[in-house]
DNA sequence: CAAACTGCTTGACTAAAGTCAGGCAAAATA
DNA sequence: TATTTTGCCTGACTTTAGTCAAGCAGTTTG
């Protein structure tokens, strides 16, 4: 069989002409790809001109012109950081906003077709997309602290809540609710939810909740299947962990299931040994580890 | 959840990246990637540069100085196609196929650094991305004819016989050799074998073999799994029957296995229907259908 | 407070890519 | 055989991308 080089070369070439087709199409709107890409990475709420450098690795003259021409069409708006009176953002005026959504809907329009052209398993099409996306953006997955009422927070949850059903017996959909109730827990100043980011993909979570004044609870570790194996959980525990500590925590505990193995495994790698059962029912492992 | 479009472009983005880290380091070989591309699409047996035009979307004189700088660097001659002497051919010089070479190593290099992200499941990587080129190339699939003893030919047997063996109770791998024994009964002229190709990458074969002079018999139908769902094996069988009537047949049959239902639909809504028994063993239908 | 540094802008430049209108020779067509 | 078409080349051009050094205003550091 073609080994696996050769394969990969294919999909380089496959995806070649896709990004290509897709810069065209982009050039349909009278402005040059690098403008283009400008004006795409500006938020309404304003962008500083420095975040845009880094992204596109622009020079700083190169940018700097761009966006003038970009204000020239009277696009954007450039304003000074109060802060740092040399640093400068950007912001969107409504004829940039409306000229930007023009953008999103081509970039959508495109991915549409490419979709369709999955035929009938698009499922299969997306979860290949998201296991290659989070391979390739491996290096710049980060970990942000999230409110447990987000979306992407629920997201994470409802997936998390759904692992559950699937591998413990005994758990039907009906036990888990969502938004949480305690959700208050799990805020600052005494809790804490971490999401990691792999681009704008949450693809894993942890949270943590006061027990007692020396002791919280590190809750809810989840990571999708396109992300496992890239050692993610062990960085949401690192993470936890800390973030506990700077919240003056000295002991953390959780309980488990015998049956998610692999985080079991995971606790136990990461320091974590059995304490005394102090939950019941889905639980029957629980452990506890002193910072 | 996140919706599927809004996945598919953080994939975009993602391989975006990845492919201009790619095009960057073609640069270091001095080249702009213009000229990088063009030779790396000039085969040693010589290419029409009809073909890299086409291929390459490049106005006629662009194409014309890059070849002329190329050809100024003694990598590359051209000559006029002798059928036809308006049309030029380009052809590599041994420089030429020792800087291609070159490029063929950073290709590679840069592919096995990839894979290497995928850490310990690079095979759940390879298959995501084999799913992904080949729905991108869809419209790319083209059917050529092949020899029975070539190298994709017996790599896509292979890849039937592994199925036969799993789907099949009774099948061994030791009833299945390979090379086929009668491999001379797949050649012209009365004898044809087909393979799918999506770019570089065989992903399905179909064959027919004389029974007597009306009769022909199609063997060895396969779709590679990263490639079904879009339609190939019922352009391979369209391929097969069309290349039987031009071999001169009239009447075509096939033996199959119960096991096998998506192939048993698909020859039954190709218009074939159900025959006599005329082998025995693990087949369990019979199918044929008159020209 | 002076010196060094940072973030951005500007002007002057180059390289690469791409466009367009002729033009020539070979081939196809009438 | 004359005309048209095709495939490619050439020259003249524009646009886009990118580099580099100088400079300016604001900030930090010694």
């Amino acid at each position: 069989m073609l080994d696996a080089i050769a394969r990969l070369r294919r999909f380089n070439r496959a995806v070649t002409r896709e990004v290509g087709a897709l810069d065209q199409s982009y050039l349909g709107r009278g402005r040059p790809l690098g403008a283009a890409r400008v004006l795409q990475l500006i938020t309404p709420q304003g962008t500083d001109i420095a975040e845009i450098r880094a992204k596109l690795a622009l020079d700083s003259g190169l940018l700097s012109r761009l966006l003038r021409t970009l204000e020239a069409e009277a696009l954007i708006q450039l304003a000074s950081d109060p802060a740092d009176r040399r640093c400068r953002t950007a912001h969107l005026t409504p004829a940039g906003q409306t000229e930007m959504a023009a953008y999103e809907a081509i970039g959508y329009a495109r991915a549409a077709e490419t979709l369709a052209r999955a035929g009938k398993q698009p499922q299969a099409l997306i979860d290949a997309m998201d296991l290659i996306a989070t391979t390739l953006l491996r290096d710049q997955t980060e970990i942000r602290d999230a409110d447990p009422n987000d979306c992407a927070a629920l997201a994470c949850l409802q997936s998390y809540y759904d692992l559950l059903v699937e591998k413990i017996q005994g758990i039907t959909p009906g036990m888990l609710t969502l938004p949480l109730a305690d959700a208050q827990n799990y805020r600052p100043p005494h809790g804490a939810f971490l999401i990691a980011w792999s681009d704008d993909l949450p693809v894993g979570t942890v949270s943590l909740r006061p027990l007692d004044a020396t002791t919280a609870e590190v809750k809810r570790l989840w990571v999708d299947p396109s992300a496992r194996g890239q050692g993610i959980a062990r960085r949401l525990m690192h993470a936890i962990e800390s973030r506990a500590k700077s919240l003056g925590y000295a002991h953390l505990k959780l309980d488990t299931n015998a049956a998610l193995t692999e985080a079991i495994t995971l606790y136990r790698t990461c320091g974590w040994s059995d304490i005394p059962a102090y939950t019941s029912d889905p639980a029957t492992h629980w452990l506890g580890k002193t910072l």
